[in-house]
RNA sequence: AGGGAGUUAGCUCAGUUGGUAGAGCGCCACCCUUACAAGGUGGACGUCGCAGGUUCGAAUCCUGUACUCCCUACCA
């Protein structure tokens, strides 16, 4: 950054890193505990502290970034807090299979069992000291602008307070309970999943007619199942009772084959007569849905599975066996006694844990719970009064729906990588003591006695706390004492994809309003996946997962996050493709070289005293540069009013096409002459204007892309604070320069333009070389025309590459390419004599083109005007507009068809 | 099965008060015109899923319908 001058590409990677450096070691991004200015916080989702940026990481953290950029410039406290979660079972997997993998090869495997509960949780500190950096190193990369002094570890102490006073609380008050219910279960995790962590897949499997024979008959009852192994857990055939073929049987008994058990016969409604044989086996221990029939009918639960999920002792003979081979080993069973009457392919979804992708078990066991239900009220109130806005709006339907079927929320894990939950069983007593602090006595009975619980929370539990459990919450309690004028809480912001609304964004404002009696967040903004250019979902397994890190290493970490801004509709998801952020990566080498070509024109620029505050000597100014000031307050009041309305996408377009197709396009080209002519006073203010502008150009820009836009601030000759931390550029704080820009100019400027652009025309359509100076004759009689053409020769030349100019009279028309520009009243012919520059046939070619395409329109607008219901009905304007529009094309095609007589 | 979103140019998508369809990329042609070839200039390309209706006028409002995607639930 010490260098003065630019290169002619803008690298990123030369710039990027050090400019970073640079912010944080300025303090740029820390918030302040105690201000006047208003408070704007946002509250990072946090990673997984095994995990490494992917592109979707990526997309989240640009919009929140943008948010609390955007923010700190317009005058907020603005405080982004960056975190990670110790994600219980992802960590806890990673550490283990380094342990394994340490251990390949030395004869004796190391495992969490043999090392032991405490030695295993030291190792995987030790795992989180060494990489637990490594996700916001990757941060930084692409300009996420955290406060990083208030970062937190999702186990650091005072969450963990946070965490224990939580617990206490609730299940002082009989919200957490311990119960004793069907669950998820990961076998290779030897843990319960809640059913937010369960995927369905469709999986082919079979079909199992079973005979089941009927006792003190000789008959059979036919059941079929996809689970045969469950059989040796039944309580129950269940049968519809409307349905004739089996309800007479209702009530008697059937003999379990293969271990001999007697079961009943039920009825239950709940039964499809269409599926299978119309029989239902009921296996409450392993099925959610026998589970709930058991309960109505009372029926025994026999769990017949182990935590490894291998058969257990109720399961007789098949003992030890994994439910695979135990379904293979029971059909077989079945097989040999003529048991197994019939086998029928079924695809049918099973539950996979998203964790190990093992097949998930209903299995009985003793579970912490956490009670929804009461809690749920206020929680879907917030949403439905509008206290909390979901973004796109949608989603509060999908999140008052999940509210309103709310089950009780499983929190316990049975890993050793978390929160140990703060209860003491009593060996004496057998009740539990759940305290804050660790006790050392049975709180019932007094006995010293007691042993922690083994289980962990589930990591959802800690995150539902996060957005005051990182505040301070439980010590301060008082907010105001800390924090004067600024109460982070609650956040301004949540932003985050769909996926995670039931698992932690609805149990944030459950908790929010729980402890801290107030919502957590005012606005819920969900944005889209990323997918792959082909619209699928990035995953390991197609192979098509694109790295944010090697975007930005490829093409810079502004050029990725605009791209990712430019395509931002509300909600939506958004394909990715290399290909357009190619095309935005051009675009910063556009500003790039746009603020090199006024940097060097700014050499002999006198830097004025008022410094940013300095206005052009309006006498001086040239129409162009009036006319981009007038543009810049228009875009300046596009950008703001579409932050404002979270269109992100539409801001960032109207900056792209201000820089690119006003200020590149033709300011610059329009200031060339200026610069290069002799005109000193207009000379000094347009270099005044070129340097303001930029300035306000970069500031717009750096919350969508901070880095070049820092690079170049650092270049600009005024400019009011060392680094970009200068205020965000709107109509009111730029009202004083806003005001030299001129509304009416646009006309003036617009016929200059179209004039350049009808010559470009006939140019290109008649493919003569851009090599070669046209001649060009402007014809018109009106003096006020005449007078604006003959300020604008000069630039007209350049632009439209002509070697001289004649204003005045038509003159002689013949072999002369003839187009009409008329611009609000006025008009002027452009004729470029084509005598030895083209074939005719070109031009004769371009011309009945243009007369076909007038003539359509005219069509369909004398159709239009013709209709007396359209004359009466529309509004005035309209209608005049039509006309005008009609006379001019009828105007010009007269025009057109003179000029082709010329040709023939 | 229930809920949600979508269908507009070859591709990715814009288009809120209904008034002759837009952008970027890609494509074609000509050009190294000293900020930028990661560029410039010009050009081609759409009966806005389909069918009705309301209206002087519909991509836009209403009804129906087809297809795609996502979520939730179920599948003994």
């Amino acid at each position: 950054m010490e260098k003065n001058t630019l290169d002619d590409r803008y690298n990123p990677q030369t710039v990027e890193s050090a400019i970073y450096d640079w912010w944080e070691k300025a303090g740029y991004f820390k918030a302040q505990d105690q201000s006047h200015k208003p408070p704007f916080s946002i509250i990072l989702p946090p990673p997984n502290v095994t995990g490494f940026l992917h592109i979707g990481h990526a997309l989240d953290h640009t919009i929140q970034d943008l948010l609390i950029r955007w923010k700190r410039m317009s005058g907020f406290n603005a405080m982004w807090l960056p975190g990670t979660d110790h994600a219980g079972i992802a960590t806890q997997s990673v550490v283990e299979k380094e342990l394994k993998k340490q251990s390949a090869g030395t004869g004796t495997t190391t495992t969490r069992h043999t090392l032991g509960r405490e030695k295993f949780v030291e190792k995987v500190w030790e795992w989180k000291h060494e990489y637990g950096d490594r996700i916001y190193r990757q941060m930084r990369r692409l300009g996420d602008s955290c406060d990083w002094d208030r970062a937190t570890f999702t186990l650091d102490d005072g969450v963990s307070k946070a965490v224990r006073k939580v617990f206490v609380s609730l299940y002082k008050k009989n919200s957490i309970y311990r119960g004793q219910r069907l669950i998820n279960w990961s076998g290779p995790l030897e843990t319960a999943i809640s059913d937010l962590e369960v995927e369905h897949k469709q999986v082919k499997g079979a079909l199992y007619h079973i005979n089941y024979p009927i006792d003190g008959t000789s008959e059979f009852l036919t059941v079929a199942t996809s689970r045969p192994e469950t059989m040796l857990g039944d309580a129950a055939l269940c049968v519809n009772p409307k349905d004739e073929r089996y309800n007479k049987l209702i009530g008697k008994t059937v003999t379990i084959p293969l271990i001999g058990r007697q079961i009943k016969i039920i009825a239950d409604e709940y039964v499809d007569m269409t599926f299978g044989s119309g029989v239902l086996k009921v296996t409450p221990a392993h099925d959610f849905n026998d589970y709930k029939i058991g309960k109505t009918h009372n029926l025994e639960l026999i769990s017949i599975l182990n935590k490894k999920t291998e058969l257990n002792e109720n399961a007789g003979p098949y003992q030890g066996l994994s439910v695979i081979d135990a379904r293979k080993k029971v059909c077989e069973d079945l097989k040999a006694l003529g048991l197994l009457i019939k086998e029928e392919p079924l695809v049918h979804s099973v539950g996979h844990c998203s964790r190990s992708g093992a097949v998930v078990e209903p299995f009985l066991s003793e579970q912490w719970f956490m009670k929804m239900s009461e809690m749920a009220g206020p929680a879907k109130r917030v949403v439905e009064s509008g206290t909390i806005r979901f973004e796109p709006e949608s989603w509060s339907k999908v999140y008052l729906h999940w509210m309103n079927i709310i089950e009780d929320w499983c929190i316990s894990r049975q890993l050793w990588w978390g929160h140990r939950i703060p209860a003491w069983l009593c060996e004496v007593c057998e009740k539990y003591t759940v305290a804050e602090v660790d006790p050392t006595q049975c709180e019932h009975c007094q006995s010293f006695k007691i042993h922690q619980e083994s289980d962990v929370l589930d990591t959802w539990f800690s995150s539902a706390l996060w957005p005051f459990s990182t505040m301070g919450w439980p010590n301060v309690t008082d907010p105001h004492s800390v924090q004067t004028q600024t109460s982070f809480y609650p956040t301004s912001y949540l932003v985050t994809g769909h996926d995670i609304i039931f698992f932690w964004v609805a149990r944030m404002i459950l908790m929010g309003l729980e402890f801290k009696k107030d919502v957590p967040f005012r606005t819920v903004y969900i944005h889209g996946l990323v997918r792959d250019s082909q619209g699928r979902k990035m995953s390991k397994s197609l192979g098509n997962s694109i790295d944010p890190i090697d975007m930005i290493e490829k093409h810079g970490a502004d050029a990725l996050r605009f791209s990712f801004l430019a395509h931002l509709y509300s909600g939506k998801d958004l394909k990715f493709s290399e290909q357009r952020l190619e095309s935005y990566r051009n675009f910063m080498n556009k500003i790039w070289n746009a603020a090199r070509f006024t940097l060097s024109n700014l050499a002999d620029f006198k830097v004025p005293a008022e410094g940013v505050g300095a206005l052009p000597n309006k006498d001086h100014m040239s129409m162009f540069d009036k006319w981009i000031i007038a543009k810049l307050g228009d875009v300046e009041t596009k950008v703001n009013n579409a932050l404002e309305a979270e269109k992100f996408s539409e801001a960032a377009t109207a900056l792209y096409q201000f820089i690119w197709n006003q200020f590149c396009d033709w300011y610059i080209e329009f200031t060339k002459p200026i610069i290069n002519g002799s005109n000193q006073k207009e000379k000094e203010a347009t270099q005044l204007v070129m340097a303001q502008v930029l300035n306000r150009i970069v500031r717009l820009l750096h919350p969508f892309c901070p880095f070049i836009t820092e690079e170049i601030y650092s270049k600009l000759p005024i400019k009011n604070e060392a680094c970009i931390i200068d205020v965000y550029p709107t109509v009111i704080t730029d009202k004083a320069f806003l005001a030299f820009g001129d509304k009416q100019i646009e006309t003036e400027i617009d016929l200059i333009k179209e004039i350049i652009s009808a010559t470009r025309n006939i140019r290109g359509e008649n493919r003569i070389s851009p090599a070669v100076k046209l001649k060009l004759r402007l014809a018109t009689l009106d003096q006020k025309t005449i007078a604006i053409l003959k300020t604008n020769q000069t630039a007209m030349a350049i632009l439209a590459r002509t070697e001289m100019i004649e204003i005045g009279d038509e003159g002689d028309l013949n072999k002369c390419a003839v187009s009409q520009v008329t611009v609000e009243g006025h008009k002027v012919k452009v004729i470029i004599a084509l005598e030895g520059l083209v074939d005719f046939n070109e031009e004769v070619s371009r011309i009945q083109k243009t007369i076909e395409k007038l003539t359509k329109d005219s069509t369909v607008l004398s159709n239009k005007l013709s209709n007396e219901k359209f004359i009466q009905n529309a509004d005035e304007d309209v209608v005049a507009a039509d006309r005008i529009l009609l006379a001019e094309s009828k105007e010009q095609i007269i025009l057109l068809q003179e000029a082709l007589t010329r040709f023939v």
